[in-house]
RNA sequence: GGCCUUAUCGUCUAGCCUGGUCUAGGACGCUAGCUUCUCAAGCUAGAAACUCGGGUUCAAAUCCCGAUAAGGCUACCA
């Protein structure tokens, strides 16, 4: 019987930003696809170069896909494996796959230029393919810079079967003599991706299709080690709403701008899986583990996708809905904190900066549930949630009047509103209390709702838009609620 | 410019492989209605797409060819 080797992809991203949402999704499918067959996953930190890499990046990197919970089961940093890469160029070079280059840079530029103006592709004139020995040996020993570049072969057609995109074949003769070292000893990303996705025995190499076109050099890298490659799959990428490569010019493109403005993590996961793989049906929620169960290449979309960020806010609001109150309440506190409405002091125990009063975790909750079903981002309840963190209200008089009434209707009603409230005893200041008593006194005043409901709900809360007064009288409490209608009253005198 | 890829509602997409059941389905968004003290949420309804042109076939969103458009690559960046 055929042993058949376990799956082992990789997430291979380069330190030199914050990782990027686009990224994320390939990170997703390569753990997906991975670990739908039980597989590991490897995250390669491919900081060759120097200029650009730094390690706060790095960081971002593995925190963000802590959060994900894409956790890895393998660690590796190209710039601990230089004499890896080093000797690899090196075995080239002996089996004649490879060639030094001692071409300056100023000359490469000019080159190119030229190329330019004629119109011609910009490509290596393949000036130092054929340097004899003696004068390679010459340059060398004077210490000449050098790199070494990849013998391209000629007059052949390389073949991919690419997982998603099924056969695709590209001429040799148009292929470029690739850097595989630089100067620095560092090596070119087709130099270090083939030697380590060898040697971390990855099977399945899935990327985003910007490296479709690279394929072919690696692909005959593999030939010129004698390796067998391993299978590809290039995902379509993601795009902005101007079908370009998604950038910064749209908007936020990192994991952690999400993150911060108060995106679940199992929502960024879920929007991302369904942008360019769909699972057949007309399922839309998924957990991480029913992902892990369904996912497959094969369902994958060849066509890039657009990043919409409306229904990247109805998945976050959808999932905001489904969280049990406890939770929503520990997602939203740090955003409270972040707004400086509260001040964590204990266990549990916070202080309200504006009016420094100590209050505990079932007041923050009670304030949170509120909006629970009214936001999209956790980062919007500390705007919603400013009045109910805020000792003295500030807002027009006029906001006060529902449809036509008169000065005097608004005191009449506020004037209801508070002796019913005060008439209820503490222990019974529920919302569904509330509500019972105050729809009974509209009646008995010959009211309608909104005369009575609309001054009540702007004392409460001082916005045209709010929740609704009996659950905001209740989150408040008794005392305060009182309070600001007292404060409301003074308005209409 | 060259090479490669892609092409269904505004967006994400189902259907395409194995032509007929597609007067093209779902979701987001949008519009309207219901509900209603506001804003949401929820419910109901609606508008909205097979890029174009040829061919094959009794029959094409589905197969073939071409055009067009879009994207990617074309670095001692990844």
């Amino acid at each position: 019987m055929k042993t058949i080797n376990k799956i082992r992809t990789r997430f291979a991203p380069s330190p030199t930003g914050l990782l990027h949402i686009g990224n994320v999704r390939t990170a997703l499918y390569a753990y997906l696809f991975a670990k739908h067959d039980k597989g590991d996953f490897i995250l390669r930190i491919e900081d060759t170069d120097r200029k650009r890499s730094e390690a706060k990046y790095e960081k971002d990197i593995t925190y963000g896909l802590k959060w994900l919970g894409l956790e890895y089961d393998e660690i590796y940093k190209q710039s601990e494996r230089l004499e890896i890469y080093r000797k690899h160029a090196k075995d080239l070079l002996e089996k004649g796959a490879a060639y030094y280059c001692f071409c300056t840079e100023e000359r490469l530029e000019k080159l190119r230029r030229q190329q330019q103006e004629k119109k011609l592709p910009p490509r290596y004139d393949e000036h130092c393919r054929n340097l004899s020995k003696e004068e390679i040996e010459k340059k060398l020993k004077n210490k000449t810079p050098y790199v070494i570049r990849m013998k391209m072969p000629r007059n052949r057609v390389v073949e991919i079967n690419d997982l998603v995109r099924g056969k695709v074949e590209f001429n040799t003769n148009l292929l470029d003599d690739q850097v595989l070292l630089k100067s620095d000893g560092f090596p070119t990303y087709h130099l270090a991706c083939v030697v380590d996705d060898h040697l971390m025995k990855i099977t399945h190499v899935v990327r985003a299709e910007e490296w479709l076109s690279s394929t072919p050099k690696h692909i005959l890298l593999y030939e010129a080690f004698e390796w067998t490659p391993p299978k590809f799959a290039h995902i379509p990428m993601l795009l902005s709403p101007d079908r370009k490569k998604l950038s910064k010019r749209h908007g936020a493109v990192s994991l952690s701008d999400y993150r911060k403005q108060g995106y679940l993590k199992e929502v960024i996961l879920n929007f991302m899986l369904l942008l360019g793989w769909n699972p057949g049906s007309k399922k839309e929620i998924f957990s991480f583990k029913e992902m892990i169960k369904e996912f497959s290449l094969k369902r994958v979309h060849k066509a890039g996708a657009v990043f919409d960020i409306n229904r990247l806010d109805w998945f976050n609001g959808y999932y905001i809905r489904q969280k049990d109150l406890d939770e929503f309440a520990n997602l939203c506190i740090p955003h409270l904190e972040k707004a400086k409405l509260i001040h964590k002091i204990g266990e549990n125990k916070f202080e309200i900066i504006d009016t420094k009063e100590k209050v505990y975790k079932d007041f923050i909750k009670k304030a949170v549930a509120l909006e629970q079903k009214r936001i999209k981002k956790l980062s919007e309840v500390s705007n919603f949630l400013k009045f109910f963190f805020s000792g003295k209200l500030n807002y027009e008089k006029s906001l006060l009047f529902w449809k036509d009434m008169k000065d005097k209707d608004i005191r009449n009603s506020l004037e209801i509103s508070y002796k019913k409230l005060e008439e209820i005893d503490k222990d019974g200041f529920s919302a569904k209390n509330i509500e019972a008593i105050l729809k009974k006194a509209v009646e008995e005043n010959n009211l309608t709702n909104g005369e009575l409901l609309w001054p009540l709900r702007v004392a409460l809360t001082s916005s045209d838009r709010s929740p609704g007064p009996f659950e905001v009288a209740e989150a408040l409490g008794k005392e305060k609620s009182l309070q600001r209608i007292k404060e409301a009253q003074k308005k209409i005198l």
